[in-house]
DNA sequence: CTGAAAGCGCTTACAG
DNA sequence: CTGAAAGCGCTTACAG
């Protein structure tokens, strides 16, 4: 009789007559045995319940097998998204997935990413912060919408979803467009002031906005600080752009009439919202999968490091419409 | 030197000039050593950069420090709020949480479940489905969203939603109500129709859908098969009743003039849609609390079988007026 | 208060 | 193909 109810290797082993050894290889390195070995093992594993204690596995092999995913908001869709993406595929590779929360506080994702470095092997941190964070030594990291020197990362190109934002915005004779940007403590803000720059120089008619964040409470204090002759805004991204509509809605601005918006994301939101949101689609899926593709197939093999690069994709509803002054 | 760049207990002891035991000790029962002892011992451990293997101590303890919280969808935002509430107190309680996503699917549920069982101390499953779930023996588990005899849960008390949304429609003078409940593959379903037989027994122009699901399209074919002379719809949960605001759009039935809805959960969208929905608030804060306050106070104490029931209160806002035909 | 020693449950060279 | 033995890094009675 086992104690407690806790099936170990040797209760599997004594039960089908082998050594320790021999059933840790029918089970673990089943090409190792000779066939009615591994059945009796396996049998017997059965019959008892085995389960393997998973630390005392990780304490000999080195490993893990989990892959820690560190995320700002997890009620965020945005972001629990990309979790789930990165959680399928790193399932497929045979790893599980521990995911957990910042709060968006850099501090805690320090400490998450040091608390997460200790159990697994290899971390994905999904941030927007320029504020450097660094894992423990030797253990693999990957970055999730920022880039960081020497450090693999995978991102949407921000100068493909503004460009996305503002070619449609001029394809419907908008030339008062309002660029926001976001404050540079976000790694897109910072990447968007500059391509925002160089269009503001070649079309002066375009001003930008670096003061509003990528929140609601943004987007409604980026309209009490509008100029009347602005005729369309390219946002930072879907809650902005949606509190924009909010706080339209209440002063009385007409969207698309008076102002066309546009966002960045398509949140499932976007689509619900009055009017319905246009807005720049970004891969979330995409960017969870190939972070654990780039963790497990890349990191781990020591190769160079890589930063990916995804476009966004627009996606047409009925917040954005020609200027009424035009047309 | 260490090798690897992997510093290990005895090397901070050494550095320290004092054994394993000590070092041990001085790290995790600080209470036990002499002071300056503790304080050379930290002092090495800071300067080596020492973090514990989990693995080791794991073994050893035979505790993890994490708890397994599973989910149907890790995007939604309702299931989303639960994990991450539940991260929060577990963190206070000197727990990590360990989020995965079953993707609805009651088999992977089920593997989720043992999988997690191995690596946790303990486990909550937050599912609505009433098809049983089986954790390891000795593993504790708390359930959320199902009441299953014999096990700790935590859920929303579906005949307190199923009021609230019925004495709202009734007080605004609707007599024709559709209550939708859902198939009872869902234990709210099983509950929430039991309620509903009663109140249409008492009140004969009350009717009831069970064939429509809690989902966006689940709301849309109600509407398809929505009896014209029903003037208000109780709706499973918002997802179901945005649903039904969307179909009711395309097909030229005015909410709240021709039909009113209530739904049931408040996610953020329900704020956001037009109009925007009336609807039964749900705890999900609280109820990640709740579980993991049970999960750890009450389930690793062997105490009774605990089943906590919490209250939804009701939102009112634009879907929901007295019917066209009365007032 | 500290040390020497055993042991948590597993895997893996090393012999046979 | 299988077994005996060592060892992963830690904690904890047991002596001193």
């Amino acid at each position: 009789m086992v104690k407690h109810g806790v099936v170990r290797l040797v209760d599997v082993a004594e039960q089908a007559g082998v050594t320790v050894s021999t059933a840790s290889r029918a089970l673990s390195r089943p090409e190792m045995v000779r066939p009615e070995t591994r059945e009796r093992v396996e049998a017997a594993a059965r019959a008892l319940g085995y389960v393997p204690n998973l630390a005392a596995r990780s304490l000999i092999t080195g490993r893990s097998g989990v892959v820690s995913v560190i995320i700002p908001d997890l009620s965020n869709e945005y972001y629990a998204s990309i979790a789930q993406a990165a959680q399928v595929t790193a399932r497929e590779h045979g790893y599980e997935v521990f995911i957990a929360d910042s709060g968006f506080d850099p501090d805690r994702e320090s400490a998450l990413v040091d608390v997460a470095s200790r159990g697994a092997d290899g971390v994905i941190v999904c941030t927007a912060q320029r504020r450097h964070t660094v894992a423990r030594d030797g253990v693999p990291l990957v970055y999730v919408n920022k880039m960081v020197r020497g450090h693999h990362a995978v991102v949407v190109d921000p100068h493909s979803v503004l460009e996305a934002q503002v070619d449609h915005l001029l394809a419907l004779g908008h030339e008062r467009i309002l660029i926001a940007t976001g404050p540079e403590i976000f790694w897109v803000s910072e990447v968007r002031s500059l391509h925002a720059a160089r269009l503001a120089k070649r079309l002066p008619s375009i001003t930008i906005d670096e003061y509003r964040g990528p929140s609601y409470g943004g987007g409604r204090r980026l309209v009490d600080h509008l100029d009347p002759s602005v005729t369309a805004v390219a946002a930072l991204n879907d809650r902005q752009a949606i509190g924009i509509l909010q706080r339209a809605a209440e002063v009385g601005i007409r969207i698309p009439d008076d102002l066309s918006v546009v966002g960045c994301d398509d949140l499932s939101t976007a689509a619900f919202v009055s009017p319905a949101l246009t807005t720049v689609r970004v891969p979330t899926e995409a960017l969870g999968r190939a972070a654990v593709s780039l963790l497990i197939d890349h990191v781990t093999d020591g190769g160079p490091v890589i930063a990916e690069q995804m476009v966004g994709e627009l996606v047409v509803r009925d917040s954005t419409a020609p200027p009424r002054t035009a047309a």
